[in-house]
DNA sequence: AGCTATTCATAATT
DNA sequence: TAATTATGAATAGCT
């Protein structure tokens, strides 16, 4: 017999979630969901993105590619992108942070390495399996196989090490020279805001959404 | 007999998407369910967000719950709307303790997954030379050559593991002693660039995602 | 934090 | 372009 040892996922209603710990651990769910998703699709589709999340609590959370104040700059002054003293500020700011940009990078090095890694236990894979149905003739046929899956292994690893060399020394022009940096990934530090009262604490009460721009196809 | 008509959903790689049409169509949908996204997450937590998306041609899609502007005034002017020291206090404000906490712990667990991966790795080259002893001469030398090559990648990759390893550890006890703080995410994913010259765009010259705030629990 | 059963999103196809 | 469908991903409820 099999025990369900959970009813999995269950339909809920679009509608707040009025217990506290359970909206707490939603909202941090989908949060991590949302920018998981904004992510893929600056990737996929090679655009850039901005969020902002405020919560209740008046606490920020963002996401940008290639950063948020560019972006934020570009939107409301489109006529002169990236040439207000605001973002520079800002991009010099976050050089403080070199520390965690640092490990940043060091996270994304060995998280492409993680993926190298599996790619090449994923071949090793193939080629044990590949093995295990082969016999006498053709047994070189799928080792030619093996042969060029090898290789494009290596290409794979070859660019991945470029890749780890471009983004090494990115990050060293950006950590040393901090005007002019652009597209690098920044760790922004999180302000305090007060728990100021925005129009009668209407923050949690939503009303309308604002789907301002968008149209057209790119 | 079941015909079946399409082989349903199929997994992609998050890179980009280099065929015009078929990366607009995938933009189109994703964007839209990133909004959706956005907006169940305002009515279910009672949050709120902006997200503006950038096309390649500059085309600016936006969400914004309750509106696109006020959120982002609020998100550069957090104590003082109308002051423009609200970008520094931005920045001041620390949260450094606990994204190197949260940095570490990523980096530990895929440091673990690394070495999993290599030792999974290692056994199935190990059943594989087992098998290759008793095989022509020549295939097993050209697969010895190709696994040397790998071996001498893996090795490479290894040290610079341990720089990341030691880099984060030394940067832990450098900042352990500071102030209190919260979580963050910050995994910064690599991104595929070409040349796509859109109107002359730079705009698809990304590089990194910046994770900039996010912390704490509401 | 992890896990699992489900619902939901979406890649491929028509 | 929009609709369909079957698979891949996200996540609600629990521990």
């Amino acid at each position: 017999m099999v025990k369900k040892t959970s009813l999995g996922r269950q339909k809920i209603k679009i509608a707040k979630i009025e217990i506290p710990n359970h909206r707490q651990v939603t909202f941090s769910k989908r949060r991590s969901g949302l920018f998981k998703k904004a992510c893929e699709l600056c990737t996929l589709c090679g655009v850039e993105i901005v969020i902002i999340v405020f919560s209740p609590a008046q606490k920020v959370f963002s996401f940008g590619h290639p950063d948020v104040e560019s972006l934020v700059d570009r939107f409301f002054r489109p006529t002169h992108p990236g040439s207000s003293s605001g973002t520079r500020r800002v991009l010099e700011g976050t050089q403080r942070n070199t520390n965690v940009h640092e490990l940043n990078t060091q996270l994304t090095l060995v998280t492409n390495l993680v993926d190298a890694e599996k790619k090449r236990g994923e071949s090793l894979d193939r080629m044990r399996e590949a093995r295990l149905q082969s016999r006498c003739w053709w047994e070189a046929a799928v080792d030619k196989l093996k042969l060029h899956e090898l290789e494009q292994l290596c290409v794979s690893m070859e660019e991945l090490k470029k890749n780890v060399a471009n983004q090494a020394s990115k990050l060293l022009m950006e950590t040393s020279n901090s005007i002019g940096m652009r597209n690098s990934m920044a760790i922004v530090e999180q302000f305090e805001s007060k728990p100021v009262d925005i129009l009668g604490s209407s923050s949690s009460v939503p009303s309308g959404f604002d789907f301002g721009h968008g149209f057209g196809i790119f």
